[in-house]
DNA sequence: TGTACATCAGTGAACGCGCGTTCACTGATGTAC
DNA sequence: TGTACATCAGTGAACGCGCGTTCACTGATGTAC
């Protein structure tokens, strides 16, 4: 009886985070093209073939949904970045660096969702920790890189300056206007290319 | 009589323009403990001692009132930077990296400002000629630091990369939370000094 | 010197809209006896 | 098997507030004659 019951409970948790699963994928439909703030509950809702209302029975307000969005995306990134980390034996910094913008560069939107909770401050403190968690888990992977290419001396402070430096390319001229996309992607690489190189030669 | 009645226009127009200032002046005032956005035209006119609808006889919209303060905010920037560059003889890209984040670290406002309009975009085609313009403006200094220290190859492309990394340093860290200010000062100097250090191995 | 008129800085209140969130309610499904 | 009741997903409209901007108006100063 108690068993049957907490079966049937486990299924409606079940159920409840699909439901939760379906509003996210729609925020994430509607912010690969349009900014995190040009997205309202309203559109999230028509988008999801909802009621606003009933968004707020799976989050208790918006930031919270933003934010477990980024966190479903930073999942992929990482484990996008397992994968690359895992399949090539000799790393090259310069490689990674290049893999990380042409990441970033081909999730937008996930680019402008990092750079939304990295700037848009204050949120909840719990919002905050859960954000912090996540990017300490990226910058991780970041530091397993540089072990993997053979800086074992201080890794950590080496990794969060070329993860600063590629977020610096990126935001300082993703956006930059009078150029068209080509153009910009062209000048970003080339820009990589320079921090790559730069990386590369510590240690050498 | 024609000759009078154009220095009477001047000095009205100088007159309009000193108002003008003050007005950016409130607004700067402001912008040094709050964020852009949560700076709106009515604290602005309080600031300023004087009514909302004012505003409106000096700036068209918000729009141009915020980027005359960053362009104003751009000018100092870039006139201090003209003296360090014109003080040093023997110039280190070690020094202008430090300087830099020294200068952005003093001045959070304009900080804030700048990644404003680099990411919330969009704006008026004229607004962003003219962001555009001063940013221009900023990375010629760059140019010049690079060519002073012997780089005179391709100073473009090492004076953008350098600008994205330092800038990505700020906006990544800037903001961490959980930090305290001192801290936070503390990782991104050391976070500059590895950037720095990094760009001054160029051509050696 | 006085009077009628124009100009323009300046104002407080109101307009209008967007938007996050909540309210009161419905309807279907499950449960107890 | 039937009935009363509980639970809960789901809804559309409304609340409430913030905020950029505009409106209708005032009052001082300058100008023409």
């Amino acid at each position: 009886m108690t068993q049957r019951k907490m079966t049937l409970k486990e299924l409606k948790e079940q159920e409840k985070a699909a439901r939760k699963d379906l509003i996210i994928d729609a925020a994430l439909r509607l912010f690969s093209s349009r900014s995190l703030k040009q997205v309202g509950m309203r559109d999230i809702a028509k988008e999801a073939g909802i009621s606003p209302a009933l968004i707020y029975r799976y989050f208790s307000d918006q930031e919270e949904l933003f934010l477990e969005a980024l966190i479903r995306e930073n999942g992929y990134m990482i484990k996008r970045f397992k994968e690359i980390l895992s399949e090539q034996k000799a790393l090259d910094l310069e490689y990674i660096a290049n893999e990380f913008i042409r990441y970033l560069f081909g999730h937008d939107h996930f680019f402008r969702m990092m750079t939304h909770f990295m700037m848009d401050n204050p949120m909840k403190p719990e919002s905050m920790e859960k954000f912090n968690e996540n990017m300490r888990a990226l910058l991780e992977i970041f530091d397993e890189a540089f072990l993997q290419s053979g800086i074992t001396e201080t890794p950590r402070i080496y990794s969060h300056a070329l993860f600063a430096a590629l977020n610096g390319i990126l935001i300082t001229y993703r956006y930059y206007p009078g150029r068209d996309e080509t153009e910009k992607q062209k000048h970003i690489y080339r820009l990589t290319e320079v921090i790559g190189t730069l990386f590369k030669s510590i240690n050498k």
